[in-house]
DNA sequence: TTGTAGGCGTTATCAG
DNA sequence: CTGATAACGCCTACAA
């Protein structure tokens, strides 16, 4: 009747082709159009070559909500819980779990949640409402409640790089314990006396495991255990290593750094007070040009592209049977050494 | 009738609580659900109240399909194509798009496709099967056509790192050309006379913007070029620094690398032949323990994280104002010198 | 081989 | 303020 109204703002919006255009187009019921789109049998040629052309013409793209929706099993959706995508263990694990499912054909939906537990329980809830069949989780911390929660609903859910006490699902971590009880023992096998550790959070698992892996290493050749602890930043390890190095009380003649940053912070600090040969480092992950560092370096060394591959396939194989006994698998992380290894104290 | 069927192998898959179950539950219509569940207006204490009470006894969380199919606008959600997630440079691109979209309450669907013209394709196919309501493109290279028609149709689609020539979008991308031609150009003011440089495979966008820039530097000086290209990896370009160190002939007095891991490979084979004060390097991206290495570098830096972060802004204001003007940003990469810069031509 | 009817879970419309 | 009823786009059933 109106016709005074102003045109609406430009659609712009490209209103996707649907399969009943689709159909209409081809002359065809929607059902067919349905059947050439999944490839199913029983379609004369003739007919799916309209609904082709139809297809073709109109840009016609299925609708995978909607198939969501309609469907079952419905095209399968993972999502992915991780601490920051920009961290390089983390940034490898995600390839791992991404290449896998990708190969399927699986999609991911993924987030970063920098370890806050508000962000962690909001993604994880965003997740369920997107109806993913399955969750990989990559280090959660405050969100144990939900995780526990949807495992025990019977969500396919997989963590990583951290173990969930007392609940039974599957679950990938490295040889954090028994890597850094190696690692340690090397440098006392070596012939140092004094070898501090350098902690992260211990309220961290992986923390607390690399921990523990450095009091078995002591207990084993009965020397008392000398730690630092809460040293989670690049700057508080090297902060923490120069007190150690500048303060003739403490000496240490080796340092089992616990982690990667703070290899990073420490390696930072040995340089500044040019202590290139009288202490050797630990660290895990790669240390880039660790070749052309001094002092000499030994890497436990993690393997997360391999545990995210590891954690994608035993979410397909509990996708395909949801009784599979859950399976905690321990990656092993070898040590290796950067430097010929010929340091001694001094 | 016949009760000899065996019982289905356990459903296991938990069934949701349904917004009809809810409205059931608490005596109500689903209308009124969907009001409590939407926060809207006109709406009872005493109705909320049950309504609330309803879905918590029932652990009911929206279905964000079958909002997304029925609502308008749909909860929105943004695909994302990148070349690998696990390498720093994109691994920091993502998180500014992440940071910034999560903030909005936007999801990301995510995937790398090693730059695979076949992935690239089908991930962008997929995304849009997803009717995603925005796309962001970091560095595709083998969908062009596919992005064009996108953009034409359009669909809001930012492209992170590259430029596609005559295809009016949103594009952000680093001064690859003038933060290249001012990196050599620092070199030759510093007296250097033989400056090679180690480029990528030109048809990739950066690449030749940084290539460009290196002959623009040359031409300003009137010096001949001296260009080894095609060096896309650690190994090819540690090979080809071999190369240029151990013959007589070349004897260049420093080197431009054009892309971190050029760099990599190039530090890698000067520190093997014991040069470390003949030559200079420049590179992309962070350089790992720079100021513990030798030689001196200086270093374009780029802002991944930023770029991320303005691409996703960029979206954010096409997605409310579709007609805006097509943008491009051009972020500054400054030049940084993680070495005392002292260093002469030998 | 093909088509019709019904439903998936939610929101929009328009009555009470 | 509240609630039927019709979409949304697709698939599964069950005919024809």
């Amino acid at each position: 009747m109106i016709a005074m109204e102003t045109a609406p703002p430009t659609p712009q919006r490209p209103r996707r082709a649907t399969m009943s255009e689709v159909a209409a187009r081809a002359g065809v019921s929607m059902k067919s159009v349905s059947r050439v789109v999944n490839g199913e049998a029983h379609v004369s040629p003739d007919l799916a070559t309209r609904v082709e052309a139809a297809i073709a013409e109109l840009g016609y793209r299925p609708d995978r909500r909607a198939r969501g929706l309609a469907a079952t099993p419905s095209p399968r959706t993972i999502g992915y819980v991780q601490v920051d995508a920009a961290n390089p263990f983390f940034a490898r694990v995600y390839r791992g779990v991404e290449d896998v499912l990708q190969r399927r054909g699986l999609v991911m939906i993924a987030g970063s949640t920098d370890g806050e537990a508000a962000r962690e329980r909001q993604l994880l809830e965003t997740l369920i409402e997107f109806r993913v069949d399955g969750l990989v989780v990559a280090a959660a911390a405050g969100s144990d409640d939900l995780v526990r929660h949807e495992v025990s609903q019977g969500t396919p859910l997989v963590c990583i790089d951290r173990v969930l006490e007392d609940l039974p699902c599957d679950t990938v971590v490295s040889s954090n314990r028994d890597s850094s009880r190696a690692a340690v023992r090397h440098l006392f096998d070596r012939g140092h006396a004094h070898v501090v550790c350098l902690a992260g959070d211990p309220s961290v698992w992986t923390a607390a495991e690399r921990l523990a892996g450095y009091h078995e290493a002591c207990a084993e050749v009965a020397v008392d255990p000398w730690v630092v602890t809460g040293v989670d930043t690049v700057e508080k390890a090297a902060a923490a290593t120069r007190v150690l190095l500048d303060d003739p009380a403490f000496a240490p003649t080796a340092i089992f750094s616990a982690q990667d940053r703070i290899t990073a912070g420490a390696l930072t600090a040995l340089h500044e007070r040019g202590r290139q040969h009288d202490v050797a480092l630990f660290g895990f992950d790669e240390i880039p040009f660790a070749e052309q560092l001094d002092p000499s370096v030994s890497v436990v060394a993690q393997d997360p592209y391999g545990m995210g591959r590891r954690a994608a396939e035993r979410l397909l194989r509990r996708l395909d049977d949801a009784s599979a006994p859950p399976q905690l698998d321990v990656i092993d992380a070898p040590l290796r050494h950067r430097r010929s290894g010929d340091l001694r104290p001094s």
